[in-house]
Order: structure tokens, then sequence, then C-alpha cells
DNA sequence: GAAACTTGATATTTATAAATATCAAGTTTA
DNA sequence: TAAACTTGATATTTATAAATATCAAGTTTC
């Protein structure tokens, strides 16, 4: 664990620093729901090296494609969730985030199904957004490997 | 057909003004590969109810939701056309449209399989996107329905 | 054939999202 | 315990996307 990608090593002035932004952006990225950063138990912000290479390509889909925000985020929330975890029929029945169209799963509250356990942070369906088209390869994987 | 909600019968004007908005951003939308107005042996845009709902949806993306235009092109290019197009490993190999996640599939240039010979108009890709949520639905009945 | 439309293109306006600055109060570090 | 960080919140700036206005030239309609 120590020194891999995942690891949270920087504070959120050092990840500003690196990425060329400022501290408010950050906030302002997470508050937005498009990114999950580390928290320690004092509640301070942690990113690992994988967080910054996330927020670089929301940086490019806002700054060069053109994306807003609200766009992002209804973009994660069409990653086939329900594909990758394997969810049963009544977990879907039950899942906000399986009934709505309009933010990623991991912006619901979630206490039902596989999901009610796990950490989003470290969930295959946030990991695997953190380039946009990773969303199009989700959707692919899940409509094709599915026979 | 006559009569049908998807007969073109409005004119650009016609449209503009039961939309409320002006001409040129009738034209933006279509520009920027939202919509394909049916066009008459003469140049000239007309639209049908149906086309006008379309317009609606994406207004509501936009003014209400925030979803810039770059946005919904990219949630747009996420309706898995191969899916519901019963495209072959072949069909795929040599489209461009399933390579690419920035544009629809309408707006490149088909020549190889289904997609040479169908207008895109009329396709049930292009329908089926008349709302976003409806992008969702095809993305649910591919990973739910093909097993 | 004249009036009222259409076409595409360019220039301009306006509305606002994204980013930043700044704040008082709490935490970490050495 | 003092310096340098962090927290969330609010106010402000700035960058630009979306929408519109306007144009000359080509259609349509009666």
């Amino acid at each position: 664990m120590i020194e891999s990608p995942d690891s949270p090593i920087y504070t959120i002035s050092a990840a500003a620093k690196i990425l060329g932004i400022s501290i408010p952006t950050l906030r302002l990225y997470e508050k937005e729901g498009l990114i999950i950063p580390y928290k320690k138990e004092s509640n301070q912000r942690r990113y690992s090296p994988t967080d910054l290479n996330r927020i670089r390509c929301i940086r490019d889909a806002i700054n060069k494609d053109k994306i807003s925000i609200s766009g992002i985020r209804r973009i994660l929330a069409l990653n086939p969730c329900w594909d990758l975890m394997k969810c049963t029929v009544e977990d879907r029945e039950h899942c906000l985030a399986f009934q709505d169209h309009t933010k990623p799963c991991w912006a619901h509250n979630h206490t039902t199904g596989i999901c009610g356990t796990k950490s989003c942070r470290e969930c295959g369906v946030y990991t695997n957004s953190a380039t946009c088209d990773g969303i199009k390869r989700s959707i692919i994987s899940g409509t094709i490997n599915s026979f």
C-alpha cells in the first residue's frame, strides 16, 4: 500500500500546486460530486497520484472540451454500476442510484445492496470513471460481455 | 404518415416561434450535432412535433440543468448504438462511431454496416435519445436484456 | 414578379459557470 | 506555543458559451 499510486499522500495545497489550480477549485469539484478525496479522522483531505490524474481529466473536460460540471456529473451517472456490481433485480428495485440519471451513484445515500457496505472511493464504479472514455468502455463491456 | 407526430410540417420560423427561441439557435443545435431536422430538396429545414419535443429537452438540459452543448453531445455519444443496431464484431471494428466517445454516431460519416444504408433521422439510436434519460434507459436495456 | 420567406456566415450581446480571493475558526507540525 | 497549515462559507472576478442580430443571396408562395 505504501508508495502505491493510490496512497493518499498529498495535502490539498500540495495537490493544488501540482495541478496548477486553487484550493477552492478542488473543494468545488468535490462538492459537485466529481471526486472523493481521502479524508483523515480530522476531516482533512488527502489526494493520491490516482486522484490527481482523475482531476486532470476533469480539467481537460472542462477547459479543453468545454463540458460543464453538470455535464460531467451526468456523464458519470451513466456508468452502469448495476452491471459492474452485479446487482440483483431486488438490489436495483431498491436503489436510488439505479432510478436516477442525474448524478453518479456515489453521490446518493446507499443503504441497501453491496453499496451499503463498500467505500465508494475504493469502488470500481468510481475508479472506472477516472477518464471520460472509461464510461463508454464500461458501457461497451456491459453490453457486449453479458451474454 | 400525414398528421403523425413525425410529419415534418413546421418551417424554421414556425418552430422557432412555437419554442420561443430564435432561428439561429435552431441552426446552432443542428450544427452542434444535437438535432437532425428534415430537409427538403431545396435544402430548407422542416420540423416535426417530435423534433420540437426533442428540442425542448435540449433546452431544459442547457437552461435548467446547466449542461453545455458539448456535454449533451458527449451524453448522446454514450447511446449504445452497436447494441440497438445489433452490430457484428466486424461492424464494430470498422465503425468510427464505435471507436469514438465524443459525438453521437449520426455525427460521423457512416459508410459500413447497417448505418451506411439507414437514414439517421429515422434511426432508433437517434429517436431513442430524444430525452436525456432515454440514454440511460438504452444502457440499462443493453446491459440487462442481453443474456 | 413582388412579398415573405429561406439559406449560411459573421459580429455582437448577455448571461452565467468556473475560478479565485478572502474570511474567522479549527488542526497540524516542529 | 507559535507558525503554517486546514476547514467551510461567502463575495468577487473573469472567461466564455449561448443566444441573438444582421447580412447578401437564394426560395417559396400567391
